[in-house]
DNA sequence: CTGTTAGCGCATTCAT
DNA sequence: ATGAATGCGCTAACAG
């Protein structure tokens, strides 16, 4: 009894309830849209028409070729899904973006992992899209979404010109974090860093790294913990991960003859790895070592203690750049190069249970 | 210097190429689609062109409509993104969808948040859809895709005729946590189950709310328990997160004189949230109250301990999905009916350390 | 191997 | 308020 397979009669199309109802196809449009004016029986017959047919209304594909509008905002992430979705920050920006998008009758294409994003912008149809987490390393994702048209909305993205740019201040929220550790008398701090490329290297923070560093977020951040402590160094993790913060934790508290007293971590999925890794190694936190993060994600267990950290606006960020797609959807009305504008957000700062005074030192 | 917004002059088309290249509109369209023969010196002129032209290949609207494809992949989840991402095995779920369909080109449609979902599946252009941890309520999401002919692939669905299925053995993999509950003695059994309908309603677990269920998944699992404790009763959660678990167990555990020795949930979140919830009551785990879980996701540190549960091939049933889809699509070459089928996982026991025998009965 | 001929299904002028 | 015409940009058949 399965119908599907016999006679694979394609679904009817707007013509043929046009058809049916007795009025041209112009028509019909017309009472499917909404716009333009059509009298209420009219639109009442085609309605009929529809229903008699099983018409599903307007195919999406010739919808989009002719108004040249699909409804759909991509949104490109430099992983693959398992792993972006591994730090609660992206589910939530995210989700502020389907927040603003999909009441509009816009979905979301998923663009994860880098290689492939470039292709599928090349290929598949959108109206605009939004970087996640983004390095200069989608330049050419970039290349093609331009060379379609497509708008571009970033959210931590490097500022190119043309490119919409959400940001947060990442090095003053850091600068901020440093600061506070200062203030506690900490004066021997390391810190452990997003990774720079995308080969997601790990190792020393070491000048060279830095300078090849194709990271914004990463680099601000460095920035703003040498803004307080200008000698500082650290290492650099694989991903914003808690497992990659524990390597990391451990790299750096490996040798207890050069242990610093508190670490940065650049993202609170690393310092809860770096709590554990302290631990494993038979610290207290923050007794022994103080340990600050970023973001503020509170996530359950993912993050078992109170962490000090920065509270980013996530979801805030994600909206704003959803509102962003949409102005530049809806509003080319913006004759006197009135272009939506980028949007900064401030983060906050939160001081949790993981920091205190250095020991005194022996 | 911001060249957006100045004459708005359109992307070249592939005419636009050919007559550069001094070739057929169609002979430029082989040249870039690979299908077909074409001169190597056809083709690099072509190649030429579009270089000078910087075009960006065919645009996907006019190759849609014409070809009947879009490369999308649409993805529904019952909540909106922020909730279903919360429980990694929606994650891995996606992961495995994508790790099949992007190396073929083609890119997934975030349908999240029911209530949108039917009106996406009406309006937005998408060749099939896959249906993750779908309940009967999907039923009019079903409904549009049918009518536009849009192939459905369910994971752990209600077996509709014509949707291809994805499913694991729910209420034997439960039965089987039960029985290992009964053989180390246990006799009083609870249970915390996932929402049972579209309202997420909390409460106890009654013969009405059973019967009113619209979540297959739960019913098996429920079946499950009750294979091996036919009177076991218990509460329902509104979500598979821990802090449901948390509430769950609290009612489970708040009277002292009634008190279960062991507790099924449903999802290793809501496990981790009983066993929180019994050392907030006091009780150690699993001296006091033995706790088993389901999906065996280990995430970092979202479920902390070594939970006994069922692991269920999340990944793989998200590939069998993604692989399903590519079938439904590429295939239906099977001119004898040999339509792809539906397919069948099993979840291996995992014995954690979260259960044990009761106590001695005072 | 290449060009010619047809539309895919629809939204939008412009008439009426 | 409705209808007739015109492509949107492309690919699939067929000719040659």
């Amino acid at each position: 009894m399965t119908d599907s397979g016999t006679t694979a009669a394609r679904p009817p199309t707007l013509a043929a309830v046009a058809a049916r109802a007795g009025v041209s196809v112009s028509t019909a449009s017309l009472a499917f849209s909404g716009a333009g004016p059509v009298a209420e029986s009219t639109r009442e017959r085609v309605r009929a028409a529809a229903a008699e047919l099983d018409y599903a209304g307007p195919d999406p594909r010739g919808r989009s070729l002719r108004s040249g509008r699909s409804g759909i905002v991509g949104v490109v992430l430099q992983e693959r899904v398992l792993e972006a979705f591994r730090d609660p920050i992206n589910i939530a920006v995210l989700d502020g973006i389907a927040q603003e998008v999909s009441p509009q009758g816009r979905a979301l294409l998923l663009l994860a992992d880098m290689g492939e994003s470039a292709h599928a912008v090349q290929t598949t149809v959108m109206d605009a899209i939004v970087l996640v987490a983004c390095s200069p390393a989608i330049a050419r994702t970039i290349e093609q979404a331009r060379r379609r048209d497509v708008p571009i909305v970033a959210i931590g993205g490097p500022v190119v010109p043309g490119v919409l740019s959400v940001s947060i201040d990442d090095r003053a929220a850091t600068a901020q974090l440093a600061r506070h550790l200062a203030d506690l008398g900490h004066r021997d701090v390391s810190m452990v860093t997003l990774p720079l490329d995308l080969d997601r290297t790990r190792g020393p923070l070491t000048a060279e790294r830095i300078a090849a560093s194709t990271t914004m977020v990463a680099d601000e951040r460095i920035l703003g913990v040498r803004d307080v402590f200008p000698a500082a160094g650290g290492v650099v993790a694989a991903g914003s991960y808690v497992d990659e913060g524990v390597l990391a934790g451990h790299a750096l508290l490996a040798d207890p003859a050069h242990r610093p007293t508190a670490v940065v971590a650049q993202s609170d999925l690393l310092a809860a790895g770096v709590i554990r890794a302290a631990q494993e190694c038979g610290l207290r936190v923050p007794e022994d070592l103080s340990v600050v993060g970023f973001d503020g994600v509170r996530v359950d267990d993912a993050v078992p203690h109170d962490l000090t950290t920065m509270v980013q606006p996530a979801a805030e960020e994600g909206r704003a750049a959803g509102r962003a797609v949409l102005a530049l959807l809806d509003g080319p009305e913006a004759a006197d190069g009135a272009a939506p504008e980028g949007v900064a957000f401030t983060c906050t700062f939160h001081r949790g249970a993981t920091t205190a005074p250095p020991r005194a030192t022996t």
